[in-house]
DNA sequence: TCTGGGGTCCTAGGACCC
DNA sequence: TCTGGGGTCCTAGGACCC
């Protein structure tokens, strides 16, 4: 564990004894819901300045805090608040704070959709409000225009949720632009397959869709999918799938030439057993607990696959017995 | 500035089934 | 035999987030 996941792991620590209505949304951010805490804590405000401290005299990190009435404006808030920042929202004051704010400001607006909305010249929350939602659906499409209208509105329905699982996992590997070998690229993904299939083991989820994903020469993006019918989290499996749809992109890989490699696994179970282990073990199974063992007790450097000896700093060509 | 790594959500078309 | 509607799943792409 790296020092950031740990002190990540305090902090969530602190933000629980607080309240169990907590909402991870990435390493570093969470939703709380302190609106039943009112009576015996206080108010919100007084709330947060207590997490700040607690938080900078426990981890010893300086923490953002945004109070608001949706998750929406609290993550807004934080936003402007930042660095080691506390900025409340009063429910009466929520649209005069944010309508002046820039577009960006909205859940959802990156750099496609902010230029787009630059061209009708709105170029604040404020702007985007007294458009209209018909307008913005023509403009954004049906999805992103009802969701940004609502939002400059401050209208999010939204609770905080507790216990959400992770969707899919995966890790990817960016590449120089010179031209790489079949070879090369088939011990990238099997590296990638690798870890993933052992994160998920790890914690205990099995999936069922293996994602190819390829950035090119030229930085444009594709995914290759493939779904099987079980969920698995053996390496072997996963690999074996993710090997098809590297081989069905080799054509396309040749002529456009290739500057990341992904893989990733989605449609996650929790149950990583296979019920009828006794009678149709999953090939690989066996092998990777012994693998996994062996990496928990001696480092994940101490087993590698055949495939990638040789290509990863700090891993030697073992020297075989006569 | 351009190009790191790990994710989420939405949309749309096609296949398939009833 | 053909057509139609509705639903689900899979695949692919795109935009966005930290």
């Amino acid at each position: 564990m790296s020092a950031y996941t740990a002190a990540s792991r305090a902090v969530f620590e602190i933000f629980r004894q607080t309240t169990p209505l907590v909402e991870g949304l990435s390493i570093d951010e969470a939703f709380l819901d302190v609106g039943g805490l009112r009576r015996l804590v206080g108010p919100p405000a007084e709330i947060a300045e207590r997490l700040r401290r607690e938080v900078r005299d426990r981890v010893h990190l300086p923490i953002t805090v945004g109070v608001a009435r949706t998750k929406f404006l609290a993550k807004v808030a934080s936003g402007v608040a930042k660095p080691d920042g506390l900025l409340v929202v009063a429910p009466d004051g929520e649209l005069a704070f944010l309508h002046p704010l820039p577009v960006e400001r909205l859940w959802g607006v990156g750099p496609v959709t902010a230029a787009k909305l630059r061209e009708r010249r709105i170029r604040t929350v404020g702007e985007v409000a007294r458009l209209g939602e018909a307008a913005l659906v023509s403009l954004l499409g049906a999805g992103t225009g009802r969701h940004l209208h609502a939002l400059a509105h401050n209208r999010d329905p939204r609770a905080v949720q507790v216990g959400r699982r992770r969707a899919s996992m995966g890790a990817q590997h960016a590449l120089s632009r010179t031209p790489h070998a079949p070879t090369e690229l088939d011990a990238i993904l099997a590296g990638l397959v690798d870890r993933v299939s052992r994160r998920m083991r790890t914690a205990g989820r099995s999936g069922r869709t293996v994602v190819l994903r390829l950035r090119f020469g030229d930085y444009t993006r594709a995914t290759r999918s493939h779904t099987v019918g079980k969920a698995t989290a053996d390496t072997t499996s996963l690999l074996a799938a993710a090997r098809t749809l590297l081989r069905a992109a080799l054509p396309e890989i040749d002529r456009r030439g290739v500057t990341l490699i992904g893989v990733s696994v989605g449609n996650l179970d929790d149950n990583p057993v296979q019920p009828e282990l006794p009678f149709q073990p999953d090939p690989g199974s066996d092998l990777d607990a012994a693998v996994d063992a062996v990496r928990d007790r001696f480092g994940s450097a101490a087993l590698t696959r055949a495939v990638l000896l040789g290509r990863e700093p700090g891993v030697e060509m073992p020297l075989l017995p006569d």
